[in-house]
RNA sequence: GAUUUGGUAGCUCAGCUGGUAGAGCAAUACACUUUUAAUGUAUGGGUCCUGGGUUCGAGCCCCAGCCAGAUCACCA
């Protein structure tokens, strides 16, 4: 065909516009797609395929000559002519099988071993495999194959990290962003990926677990609300339609558990999904999991005592053990833990008491330490601002924090002991919080008042107190709550240091991202400089290069672009002849 | 938000003072009936993140932007 115009060069295009799109092994793979369906092999069937057995069960208890029924990708392939060997992995680990000739194709006609198994099927590729269960002439346990099911064909190649003798893991798939990004392929390619994500969903069994045996119970409370309250940030914005009324996404789920225990239940607990609406960096992701528990009769005393049996029976439920390892870190779970008032601590690390200061002087001594303060910051900051530069960092093993300033805690009991205090802990571990818990504020007109304050501060121009008031909250407070400790534990950082993983995107199975581009499809658009070139090259059909070049008056790098385009798009050529360069339309 | 490193084949990565874009794996073809990072031979494969600029000539230099990582700041 002969292009003489910018439709002719259309129609061509089109037809190729798929190959241009897609990687050379993407277009194989669709062609193969084809030959199986002129083979009368569907590569996606719909009937079950009878699974009876998992790859690593099958190593760990070898029977000699059993049958066994599995399925799941191919990973890796080595042909040896009649025979080859091939790894299946399931979703519990990979297993070899051994695919002879003569065994899959007993008969005269050897296509389902020469031409499907050995051609059209690819890396990737879902199988179901029936055989028998026997140990190679080098020991590796391994499933004669005498049945080879094509399960589900894959179309895109995956990256294919492979480990040899000395365990070294080659080509890995390590790039963060294409892991977060496409955390299917990650989870295929990447065992220890998935071993995290096993290790998460045993700890919140754990935790439930553990609750349940108490006899409190999970319940949930909303998502949505009218009032983001029970914490100090940011929250998303959205809106009702039918009620045409802002809504927020929870930062918190404490002012809604509380009204429960004002409804009489003993013990309630939810893990609960609280988006804030803040930075991003590898301690924070914009909606993160938190789960907070509120048991009636109880005090910040006991919730520390059972705070530490919680944790020693999580981590040995998704380790085996109490002990764990994070960066440099070696620690442990295992109950009692230390505890320190937040003034011992302070007293420690910088020898300075915090008792009976004013706020000038507070704010002195933060200046003489080398903090930066400002005039918006009240006594409970510029006190939390002091222990977050000098002493947190300082505890490595799980440590309780304990009775903070009144002003850092509206929601948090006075200390029976000191009305400037709190009963509050927070537990520490290598020097970041994981859990925060109170003999909570169960005194409405208190309620009322440390609300007001925190008001006050809002509008004095401190961003992380609360400006609005959750007035129904109150009035459940007015009704009575008992006497009631609670507990929050920021379930993303916990299983971070469960798991030795320094960044919170490496335990959410899709961490927030910002969307990706893709591509937009490359139609058949010349761009408006390839047009140019395109209609002065039409009407001679086959120019002197620099003849072209001077007509068309484009800037080198521009005239550059225009033209490998178009020799790229296939619809022009360059000739060399001894004394010239020849363009032609082909 | 600041600083910094990176973006090259399906994957992991080289790429010299600026001069026709490379390797291994994967793919394609052939050989090989107990291999295991199988092996041997041959072949194909590129929007060098995007857009400008400098230059006879840019993957490389300059400017702007996009995306990500790290460090710091912020974060009950």
């Amino acid at each position: 065909m002969i292009i003489r115009n910018y439709n002719d060069y259309l129609c061509i295009l089109k037809i190729l516009q798929m190959s241009i799109e897609l990687s050379d092994q993407e277009i194989q793979r669709r062609e193969k797609l084809t030959r199986l369906r002129d083979l009368g092999i569907n590569p996606y069937p719909a009937a079950l395929y009878p699974v009876t057995d998992y790859s690593i069960e099958i190593k760990q208890d070898f029977q000699e000559g059993k049958e066994v029924c599995i399925a799941g990708r191919i990973m890796s392939q080595r042909d040896m002519g009649k025979a080859s060997f091939a790894e299946i992995q399931d979703s519990k680990g990979r297993i070899q099988v051994y695919v002879n000739r003569d065994e899959i194709c007993p008969g005269e006609d050897k296509t389902n071993y020469n031409t499907v198994f050995k051609k059209l099927i690819d890396l990737g590729d879902f199988l179901g495999i029936k055989g028998t269960v026997f140990k190679t002439q080098v020991g590796e346990t391994s499933i004669k194959v005498s049945e080879l099911t094509l399960l589900s064909k894959s179309l895109k190649p995956l990256p294919l990290p492979k480990t040899d003798a000395e365990g070294k893991v080659h080509d890995a798939f390590t790039d963060p962003e294409m892991r977060y990004r496409q955390r299917y392929a990650d989870l295929v390619v990447n065992p220890q990926v998935k071993e995290i994500f096993m290790k998460r969903t045993k700890l919140f069994s754990a935790m439930r677990n553990f609750f349940n045996d108490a006899g409190y119970m999970e319940v949930e409370t909303p998502i949505l609300q009218a009032i983001a309250g029970g914490a100090a940030a940011r929250p998303f914005m959205t809106h009702h339609n039918a009620l045409d009324i802002p809504l927020y996404m929870r930062i918190a789920n404490e002012l809604y558990l509380k009204r429960l225990i004002v409804g009489g239940f003993d013990g309630v607990y939810e893990f609960s999904k609280n988006f804030r609406n803040e930075g991003m960096d590898r301690t924070h992701n914009p909606e993160f999991t938190a789960m907070e528990i509120y048991v009636s009769y109880k005090d910040y005393n006991w919730m520390m005592d059972f705070t530490e049996q919680l944790l020693e029976h999580c981590a040995k439920e998704v380790n085996g053990t109490a002990d764990c390892t994070f960066g440099e870190h070696k620690i442990s779970f295992k109950a009692p833990y230390k505890r320190i008032t937040m003034r011992d601590s302070i007293i420690e690390f910088t020898g300075f008491d915090i008792k009976g200061k004013s706020e000038d002087e507070l704010r002195a001594a933060a200046k003489g330490m080398g903090i930066d303060v400002d005039d918006t910051m009240g006594k409970g900051k510029l006190i939390d601002e002091i222990f977050g530069e000098k002493c947190e960092g300082n505890y490595i093993q799980p440590t309780f924090i304990t009775d903070y300033p009144k002003e850092m805690s509206p929601l948090c009991k006075s200390h029976r002991e000191d009305p400037e205090l709190t009963e509050r802990f927070e537990l520490m571990v290598c020097g970041k919080e994981i859990a925060n818990a109170y003999s909570e504020l169960n005194d409405p007109i208190d309620q009322r008042e440390r609300f007001e304050e925190q008001v006050r501060l809002a509008e004095k121009g401190d961003d992380e107190a609360n400006g609005l008031i959750d007035q129904d909250f109150l009035r459940s407070l007015e009704y009575g709550m008992p006497p009631t400790s609670g507990l929050g534990i920021g379930m993303d950082r916990l299983i971070m240091f469960l798991t030795n993983n320094p960044a919170i995107q490496e335990v959410l199975f899709f961490p927030q991202m910002r969307p990706e581009k893709f591509n937009e499809q490359r139609g058949p658009e010349l761009t408006e400089n390839e047009k140019l070139v395109f209609d002065i090259l039409a009407k001679e059909q086959s120019m002197d290069l620099n003849n072209l070049k001077e007509k068309a008056g484009l800037s080198n790098k521009q005239w550059d672009i225009s033209i490998k385009g178009l020799t790229k798009h296939g619809i022009a050529k360059v000739q060399k002849t001894n004394t010239q360069l020849i363009i032609e339309i082909i």
